[in-house]
RNA sequence: CGCGGGAUGGAGCAGCCUGGUAGCUCGUUGGGCUCAUAACCCAAAGGUCGUUGGUUCAAAUCCAGCUCCCGCAA
């Protein structure tokens, strides 16, 4: 960094909003290079069971390193607060609310935003989960202007990554959230100095990956055998895929597929108990469910639910649904 | 005071309602069978029943407090 570069950043007044844990990493890396003129972060809400309110990952991180925090219920009610810091440059990454006009059209350098897809692939709030939910073979980061629209903004730079089989979405969530630390540092000098390329979105290719519903985590056995492999990894760690056995909740956090055919089955009949899970059967074969976790309790082998829970009959033969 | 489940040999569970010798499926160890095995047979080791107090002749079991774990909802 040259003298030149210190000064310009000396008086850049930069506006940080993120949430989660992957905006955290974005933020500690933005804080070893520039100075944060505030952060603005989700509320603290009552969180976990009975009543404990835990921070934000990011605002732990702004407390921290003691920077301004505002934590508006409503961004559009603290509008002028925020103008009021007279921002040069805004920077958005998994927030959690649409930033109105007023606030994109006010910074000098814009607002740009931390996207962790390959737009206009993915565009939403959940793409990490998506991407492997979809079976996709690669993702990766975007950096863009922000408009009105949701992740539609002009595209600034981005950074492929590959998705290796066995991903999860935390392992990949992780990978991203470094690539994405890495790419903002790398094109932020450019943004500053007005230099950066900036490229339209195609519409035509654009997709959604929207936030996770209940229904999504749903197991329906009558799919085939990748796609209940692909969802139970991409809701790893959170908040996990499940099937109903019981009258209970039975999540699975782990699974592998087999070549076994068992035509003459129901979709989701247990075909077996192996020594590393429970084979249940799908619509094109069987899915071998390794790591499991019934309501209220911890996560447990397939072979250990097989065990206990369901030890006074045999599991084999009963149906997950 | 958001709703709920749970704590019993190394693992997963039953027993608790209707107090009275610690049980099941595994694992481990030893032995046997087998060409062989994640299979089968025999045997053994291993538990202050989360913690504190109360009731009782007697508490895993009933009552009260405490600690820890987990699911849901947000």
């Amino acid at each position: 960094m040259n003298i030149e570069q210190i000064n310009i950043q000396k008086d850049l007044k930069i506006i940080y909003m993120g949430t989660p844990e992957f905006s955290a990493t974005v933020l500690s890396g933005l804080l070893s290079k520039y100075k944060v003129r505030a952060v603005v972060t989700q509320p603290d809400r009552p969180s976990g069971r009975g009543e404990v309110v835990k921070y934000s990952p990011v605002k732990q991180m702004a407390l921290d390193n003691v920077l301004l925090t505002l934590q508006p219920e409503k961004i559009k009610d603290s509008i002028d607060e925020i103008l009021a810091l007279e921002p040069d440059l805004i920077i958005t990454c998994a927030y959690g609310q649409i930033l109105p006009k007023a606030l994109l059209d006010y910074p000098r350098l814009g607002c740009i935003n931390v996207h962790a897809s390959l737009l206009p692939k993915l565009r939403g709030g959940a793409p990490i989960h998506r991407a492997i939910m979809n079976g996709f073979k690669e993702t990766g980061i975007t950096i863009m202007y922000m408009d009105e629209k949701m992740d539609a903004g002009d595209i600034i730079a981005q950074k492929k990554i590959e998705i290796a089989n066995d991903d999860t979405t935390e392992t990949l969530h992780d990978k991203l959230s470094v690539l994405g630390k890495d790419l903002l540092l790398e094109v932020l000098p450019s943004i500053i100095e007005g230099t950066n390329s900036r490229l339209k979105q195609n519409e035509f290719d654009a997709t959604y990956g929207f936030i996770i519903k209940k229904e999504d985590e749903k197991i329906n056995f009558s799919k085939t055998k990748r796609e209940i492999y692909n969802q139970i990894r991409g809701l790893n760690s959170y908040p996990g895929a499940y099937f109903n056995y019981d009258n209970k909740i039975v999540k699975v956090w782990d699974s592998y597929q087999t070549d076994n055919v068992y035509s003459n089955l129901v979709d989701g009949t247990v075909t077996k108990i192996y020594p590393d899970g429970i084979g249940v059967k799908v619509s094109n074969g069987e899915i071998v469910l390794k790591t499991v976790q019934p309501e209220g309790k911890k996560k447990m082998s397939g072979h250990d639910f097989a065990n206990g829970i369901a030890s006074k009959e045999n599991l084999v033969g009963k149906i997950f649904i």
